[in-house]
DNA sequence: CACGAGCATGTTTACGTGAACATCGCGAGC
DNA sequence: GCTCGCGATGTTCACGTAAACATGCTCGTG
């Protein structure tokens, strides 16, 4: 496994000024310049060379020069292993995630990352090919190895309730899209009020139900959007059709559209995200359904293509960026107060974005 | 910035029990349990519990299930800035890359945060917000800094091209989509060939000659697109219409789309991605511009939305998973071969997928 | 002119880990 | 019965950094 034990320590005592060129990299080991190289180059102490590197005051100008010159000769950079063994922290943040796949992730995952570096920390990323319990578990304990002074979980958690998980201790984490605020800080986008919009947009055009696609079945996200639509057409007095069960996948969408298709009464549907939305539309075109003037639809997401959607997608517009900025805030007050994770949700609002595809229903002959 | 110096070091003399349970991680600093606090607790000598925490042979069973208890109660976790400061390596791969938003970029990352994952290293982000020469700089600066045994820039590497960059010497660094192959070691899709596989599907099914709306001027991919569409339409001894410039999102392949409309010669377009093509379907329905019948697109990328534009867009399907691979790979070779950057650049074949926005074109009256 | 304040710089040390070397104890072989 | 050998465990040290403390020099002031 490692057949390279007494070959490795080689501690170049060869001076180190080689490597400052531009010549391929020396080869061997890592033994990367340290402070104490630059030191001896520069004829200073190893403490001076650090009181530089940090733009510590109390360094004459000319030392401070002799030092520069030093490390770039050298091409010195300050081994992070070794500061954050020093400071007790390591300046970066882990995501646990799924897939970068699905629509929002990877927006919010951007957001995540450009958030945290504005503030110093840097983005680990850690995917989890399948969610299993096992696999999710195994990522949080090699998260913990990891040199991560939080977490953010962009994971369905309900996937990790069963019994033993337990998110190693003293770890501090926020989840992202998850029911798990009782016991963890979440920040979620506000699915339910996105939802309830949608539906109430459709019901204002005069119809008198709304159809829905689902997500999959394990999505929070999914779920919640699915309950507030249930619960809008209630509050309504409308009756509830029977949900059709998609994946997120447009080709789930378009499955869904060519059953809706044969629905007489299927004026409009509530796609649970733009993808499903987009093959509403395929399905609705190929059999001759004409959208918005037969049958209205709705989405979720905005997906910047959903604008050029034949006809553009009338969608719930979800501020992942916003989401991802609110996860950074959260690991960082975290880490700042020391505190634990406080349990809590924060819900980004959403906003309805109306577009062509949805109109009044049909008159009845 | 730092008002808690002397307060900071407080060792904790308490024991280090009371954090085994459940409770608040006890709010104060770091002082994560070290191998020491094991060691006592366990009654044996740090050293015992490293060889257990390593799966080192010579540790007699009873010992070892003392250690791994009281391991257990503490709820020890390895210090991975003292293991990487320890072996000189961190076992992370950075990622520099513009945006995680663009289409392929996410699936890329994606790809290689798997394979990293299976070969035992982590994946450390950084995004550049805008891709400056001075932030794309900064990066790599900052990269340096990092904790990161190698780099895999997914960024246009001619924004970099300008004089004075050098990426710091001795990184181990693969390049994703990218021209620099005589200086770094570059991974990047087939263009080329995917360009001429869609304009030759397109000349093959009769139309004199195809269209191309364009990525933004930026791209190194875009351009070798161009280039090749170019190329194969002069190699057929076609005209070659001037190019319409988009910039990757479907509104600008919706512009680009409406002027189309106004060509009455043109029957067939190759749009640089997917995005762009579903503008040009749109635009095009709304003109009145049958697809196919009257006019034929071809995306490229082949996004899983594809199948369920109207009509299915034909176009081509880029590898991402084996791009991110490949990557992986090229960084670990490095890394364990202990080279430098071989430059050299490995292309990744495409493929055309034919569905159904390709017919021959319009009989001419 | 002497002495001390203040500042530039050097020295020591600890952070947590694990390789290398040291030690201790026990059983086998003579 | 004594020693040798080996296996289990302990001790020392270095990795690179930076805080804390120490030193030594200069300049200003009484």
């Amino acid at each position: 496994m490692d057949p390279d034990g007494p070959a490795r320590q080689v501690p170049a005592p060869t001076g180190g000024a080689q490597r400052g060129g531009s010549g391929i990299p020396g080869g061997r080991r890592k033994q990367r310049v340290s402070m104490a190289d630059v030191a001896r180059l520069a004829g200073v102490s190893s403490q001076t060379v650090s009181r530089v590197a940090n733009g510590h005051p109390g360094v004459v100008g000319a030392t401070r020069e002799q030092v520069l010159a030093a490390m770039r000769e050298l091409g010195y950079r300050p081994n992070s292993a070794a500061r954050a063994l020093r400071y007790g922290q390591f300046n970066t943040i882990g995501v646990i995630l799924f897939g970068l796949a699905s629509t929002g992730n990877s927006r919010t995952v951007e957001a995540i990352a450009t958030h945290a570096a504005a503030e110093g920390y840097a983005i680990t990323l850690i995917p989890i090919g399948i969610p299993t319990q096992d696999n999710v578990l195994g990522a949080f304990t090699r998260m913990g190895e990891l040199a991560v002074d939080a977490v953010i979980v962009i994971i369905e958690i309900h996937l990790l309730d069963a019994g033993t998980v337990t998110l190693p201790p003293g770890v501090h984490v926020v989840v992202v899209d998850s029911d798990a605020g009782d016991r963890y800080s979440v920040v979620d986008t506000d699915q339910a009020e996105g939802a309830r919009l949608a539906v109430r947009h459709l019901l204002d055009l005069g119809h008198e139900t709304v159809w829905h696609v689902t997500g999959p079945k394990t999505s929070f996200a999914g779920q919640r959007r699915a309950q507030a639509w249930r619960l809008a057409l209630e509050e309504a007095g409308r009756p509830v059709p029977p949900p059709l069960h998609g994946d997120w996948s447009a080709e789930s969408g378009y499955a869904a559209g060519l059953a809706l298709a044969g629905e007489p009464g299927c004026t409009a549907v509530f796609a649970s995200n733009d993808q499903m939305a987009l093959g509403l539309l395929r399905a609705f075109h190929e059999r001759g359904r004409a959208v918005p003037a037969d049958i209205s639809v709705v989405g979720f997401d905005d997906i910047p293509d959903a604008s050029c959607f034949v006809p553009p997608l009338t969608t719930v517009h979800q501020d992942f960026a916003e989401v991802g900025r609110r996860c950074v805030q959260g690991v960082l007050r975290q880490i700042r107060e020391g505190g634990a994770s406080r349990p809590g949700t924060e819900l980004v609002p959403t906003r309805l974005v109306v577009r062509e595809s949805t109109a009044p229903p049909p008159t009845r002959p």
